[in-house]
Order: structure tokens, then C-alpha cells, then sequence
DNA sequence: AACATTTTCGCAACCGTTTGCGGGGGACAA
DNA sequence: TTGTCCCCCGCAAACGGTTGCGAAAATGTT
């Protein structure tokens, strides 16, 4: 049996009601402040803590947000996680965080529990391509906001933040433009995600505008892919001017390549990334040149959309993070 | 107002009692099979799910586990975390995820949203040496199971879950003087912290016993720092034929100087480092040898001890993941 | 002093589920 | 027919708060 101090304690010590106590604690004007003064003392000294499933139960809300992403085990995600705690907690809310490891299944149940857990809102970043409209519709009607982020559904009607992925190419693509080399190899994601998609065509069309520059493409769903890439190119003697990866990935791939073969930073091949929080560049000498795509920063805005939809702005809106270049010395 | 169907929906449709409808749910003996049949099957149909709140105050016992750490952004907490996750799903937990960013204050009221939310325990990495032992001994007094981890306190009353620091370093030590080389630098992170005091211990201990072995030690707190040291030591002429690192943290400082020096790994230089899952010492070519102490598997025990607890073996116990080198090429 | 008003607090219902206990009714034996 | 036993099921209290409403006490107004 617990011993956890309840209001009735109280009230019974302090021959209060239990409703004067409660409104007390919470500052209610029609309690006199010598009364709540009292209260609240004897409810400190009780260390009196409020039952969460009482009050979850009677007023159908908690200071809970739910979370689900495909895999924790991310650099992003986590990145993102740690902003978006950062800020809940401020206000006092707590994560619930499930995973669903991209099982559609799997991902259906995690959104039911948000929704078994009154949550007050749902931070989700989509595993497969298809949204679970149904199990997603569900919480819209209990009037539970629902913002997506990085992995975004196509639909206009919802929330979601996400990075400026054809921004983040683009300003790649102009950096590369401005050191006027010939041969440039884009790597880029698996080409089904629209993530890819975005980029790739972004960085395509800035690069082939400049005749000047031959362009290649290629695709890594891995950094052993990439590393092949690379690999293979310098055996054949094609060596690229400049690369430019897609992601944190795939430059540890191209990495891995660069150093193999012990090439010469920027002399003999400049790089340029896009990467989350830059860790990854940052780890090599001379570090990478990245265009940076802020987790911990797309975690905060995440946080500001839900605290708008919580004051009351109940539109649907798209937050897109800016990204910037950070200049390393690896072209 | 919410239009989530509950138990008493569910029994004025089928003129049942509320009692009814729940024995019925949970496949109670005193319900008829016949009875219990029907009020499963329009439960499905209007798609009831049960209000976790009403569960929890009747039962004061929650679907939660609670998870405190310093940090999330941080390798070996989000690999512990996947870890943990995947394993809670299955028994149908979920975590309830606090940062306490290495506040004391922060933790002590992490601690007591654990116990406003009635978790069912708590898995904690402390942020600094000193043990909220006030606050957590509340949790033991509710017989809330506390799991301590990575962090651990020194006293023995309690649970804890560990990986193997002695034996980690032990293994490090060993394999270098397999080696037999020269000049071993050890580098270690904090030293007010008991794991580098472990590692440092049993590391030194081990290679002090070969006279022919010529052992320093120092300490870094930063990759920076440890890029400082090996960078002074190159710019000397006294570059170690081996370098130990305690954590990535600490390799990815020594890694960055060997790059800026294009020392030729092993040759010039032979690395060995521990690591987290061993991510860090694979992005380099050739890959680092290294001793694995996984989060991921960490997690998964930690687990494996709460479980222990929930089914009624409530002594105190420290549970030890045994570490395994991972021979890369680098020594 | 009589009445109107405000301040301060208590009553009781309610949120949805669990659970001890008791009761109605059918089966069966005496 | 009456009594006994078991099978199903319902009653009602309980969990710990919140909140609309009404009432008593204190204060103010003529």
C-alpha cells in the first residue's frame, strides 16, 4: 500500500474540505490567502505530490507529449529528441517516447498508446511512406495536435516541420559552383524517399546550369555503398574534382575511401556534406565543409508549433528550419 | 469532449453491467464464455480502448518505466535507451524519457515525476557522484524497483547494471602487451570520475607488470584536449608506438591528430581504444581495434533485471556486461 | 437594524475502471 | 417440495482529484 500523501490528508489535518484544499494549492481567488498560505506550507511539509491518474482522469488531459520515431538509434532523432525535451520540460511536460523500428504495426500501436495516455500532442516522424491516416485521424478527432517531422507525409493538411532540404543543396551546389571545378560527383539516399528526391533534383539543377561543370550522380543506401563508389573511381583513375554527400552517412563512406587511399584534403579531392549538428565533418582534419541541418534545433521548432496549436492557433502550417553553411577546410 | 468509447458504452449496448463488461474483457472465469465472447467482439467493434488514467488510479500501477539520464545526445545513452525500449515494448511498457542535464535539482525532480506517474521503475544514470539518495529512497519505500546504470553509486544496497570497466581496460592492456612495443600512452577522461578511476587502475596495473614497457597516462576531458596531447607529443618527437583510449570521446581527439599529422596507423602509430558499439572506431580506415562495451546490450540487461524484480526477486544485485575486444587493424 | 453584497468554503457529482461481495436462478439431490 | 451448490452476473464502493453550485459568514450599504 502506498503512503503517499493525498488532499484528504491534508484537508483532515487542516479540517478543511478536500475541494478548499485543492483550490487552494492552485491559487484559486475564492480561497483566502491565509488559507492557501496554510496549505500550501502543510502541503509541502506532507511532500504532498498530486496523483497524475486522478487528475488524467478527471480532467482527460496529461503533461504528456508522445513521440514515436522509427528508431531512437539515430543521430538525428536523438538530436532531435534532446531539443524537444529541453523545452517540454520547461513548461512541464514530459516525452513518452516509443519507437516503432518501421513495422507499420508496430506504429499503429505506439499512436493507439498515445492515445490510451491522453497525451497532449504527438511529435511523429513517419516509418514507411504511407501515413497511417486512420490511426492518425483518430487523434485529430480527440483535437490532439499531430506534428510530423522529418519524415513528412505529402498532404497539405497538417502540421510538420522539417529541414529546407532543397535550400541545404542549393546552397551546397552554389558553393561549389564558386570553386570553379570541372568533375563533380553528387551522392545522394535511397531514391524512393522524397527526401532524396528533393535534394538530388535541388543540387542537379543549380550544378547543370554551369556547363563549365561535369556533373555525376550516384546512390549509397549505405556507407559501405559510398565507400564502394569512391573506391572504384579512384582504381579507374576517375577521381571526382569535388564530392558532395547527402548525408552523414554517406560521408563516412566517402571517408573511409578518402582514407584508403590516403588522399590529400582538399589538394586532392574537395568534399562538402550535408549533416546533421556536423558531428560527423567535424571528426576529420581537416574537418568538412557541411551545410548544417539542425536535430536539436528542428526539436525546438517542433516545440514552438505545438505551443501555438496549445494557445490556441489550430491551423495547419509548415515550419521549415533554415539551414546554413558551415565552412570547414575541405574544398 | 472526447467521444472514446468506454466500459459503460459497452454495457448499455449489450444491457450488461460495467462489472460485467470488464471481467469479460480480461477473460475472467466468473463470465460466461459465451458472454465474454460477445463483449469482446462489439469492444472491437467500437474500437474501445481502455482510459489509462482510470486503470491507474484504481490500480496505482502504471505501464511506465521511467528513465533519467544526464543527457540523451550522448552514444552510449541512446544505445542504452534502444536498447531498453525494444525490450519494454514487448511486455507492453513504455518509457517515460527525463533529461536532467547534470543538475541536481533537475534530477530530484525527475525523480518525482517517476513517482507522480507511478512508474513501474526507474532506470537512472546519476548526474553527478553525489546520489539523491532522499528522493530515490521515496521511490524504494512505494517498492518502486530502482535500476541504476553507467553512473553508478559506490554503495552496495541497490540495483545496478554495469559494464565491465576493469575487465575492459584489463583487455586493452593485455592485447598491447601481445604487441610488444615500447612506449604505451594511455589516455583517460575525468579523473574524479570512479569509471576512469576503474579503467585507469586495472589498465595500469596490468601493463606496469611488463618492465619493458614504458607506460604514461594522461587525462583529457575534451576530444580537444586529447588532440593537445598527442599533437604536443608529435611536435617533440616523443609520439607513443601505442595510444590507449578510455572512450570514443577521448579517440576521436587522438584520431584527429593522427589525421592532421597523417600518421600511418599501424605503422606509425598503433591505436586501441573502448567504445560504445564500436560506431567511432569503424568510421576510420583501417578501422580501430577496440574493446565493446555496448549501451545497446546494456540496456537490454538492465531489462532483464527489472523483470527480475517485477516477478518477486526483490533482493539487490549488480549485474555486469562482460566487454570483447574487437580486433580492427590499428595495432 | 435590516438588507444587499461579497468573501470564503463545503457538498456532491463526476471522470472510467477494478473488485469484494452478495444475490438470482438453474441444476441436482434428498 | 425443499434445500444445497454452483454458475453468472450486478451492486456499490473505491481510487484521488476537479468543479459547478449553493450556503454560511463576513462585510458593506442605507
Amino acid at each position: 500500500m502506498s503512503n503517499k500523501t493525498t488532499l484528504k490528508h491534508i484537508s483532515d489535518k487542516l479540517h478543511l474540505s478536500v475541494s478548499t484544499v485543492s483550490r487552494a494549492l492552485k491559487g484559486h481567488p475564492d480561497i483566502s490567502l491565509e488559507t492557501r498560505e496554510k496549505v500550501k506550507k502543510i502541503a509541502e511539509e506532507m511532500e504532498y505530490e498530486p496523483n497524475t491518474y486522478a487528475i488524467g482522469l478527471r480532467t482527460n488531459k496529461s503533461k504528456l507529449f508522445g513521440l514515436i520515431v522509427p528508431e531512437i538509434s539515430n543521430f538525428f532523432y536523438h538530436s532531435f529528441i534532446s531539443g524537444l525535451e529541453e523545452e517540454s520540460r520547461k513548461i512541464g511536460y514530459s516525452l513518452l517516447i516509443l519507437q516503432s523500428g518501421n513495422d507499420p504495426a508496430v506504429e499503429a500501436e505506439n499512436i493507439k498508446l498515445c492515445r490510451m495516455n491522453r497525451v497532449a500532442g504527438v511529435f511523429i516522424a513517419l516509418s514507411g511512406d504511407s501515413a497511417d491516416a486512420t490511426e492518425l485521424q483518430k487523434l485529430e478527432e480527440d483535437e490532439v495536435p499531430v506534428i510530423f517531422f522529418d519524415k513528412v507525409p505529402a498532404m497539405e493538411a497538417c502540421n510538420k516541420v522539417r529541414l529546407a532540404d532543397e535550400d541545404a543543396a542549393a546552397l551546397a551546389a552554389n558553393h561549389i559552383i564558386d570553386k570553379n571545378k570541372k568533375y563533380v560527383l553528387g551522392i545522394f539516399g535511397n531514391p524512393i524517399m522524397s527526401i532524396t528526391q528533393k535534394r538530388k533534383e535541388s543540387f542537379s539543377n543549380i550544378i547543370s546550369k554551369h556547363p563549365s561543370i561535369q556533373l555525376n550522380t550516384a546512390h549509397a543506401h549505405s556507407p559501405e555503398k559510398a565507400f564502394d563508389i569512391i573506391h572504384d573511381l579512384i582504381r579507374e583513375n576517375a577521381k571526382p574534382d569535388i564530392v558532395f554527400t547527402m548525408s552523414d552517412e554517406i560521408l563516412i563512406g566517402v571517408m573511409k575511401a578518402v582514407q584508403v587511399h590516403k588522399l590529400n584534403i582538399p589538394e586532392d579531392m574537395g568534399i562538402i556534406s550535408i549533416s546533421n549538428d556536423g558531428f560527423i565533418p567535424r571528426l576529420y582534419a581537416p574537418e568538412i565543409t557541411y551545410i548544417e541541418t539542425s536535430g536539436y534545433k528542428l526539436g525546438k521548432l517542433a516545440f514552438e508549433r505545438i505551443k501555438d496549436h496549445m494557445e490556441g492557433k489550430h491551423f495547419y502550417r509548415e515550419l521549415i528550419l533554415p539551414s546554413k553553411l558551415i565552412a570547414g577546410k575541405s574544398l
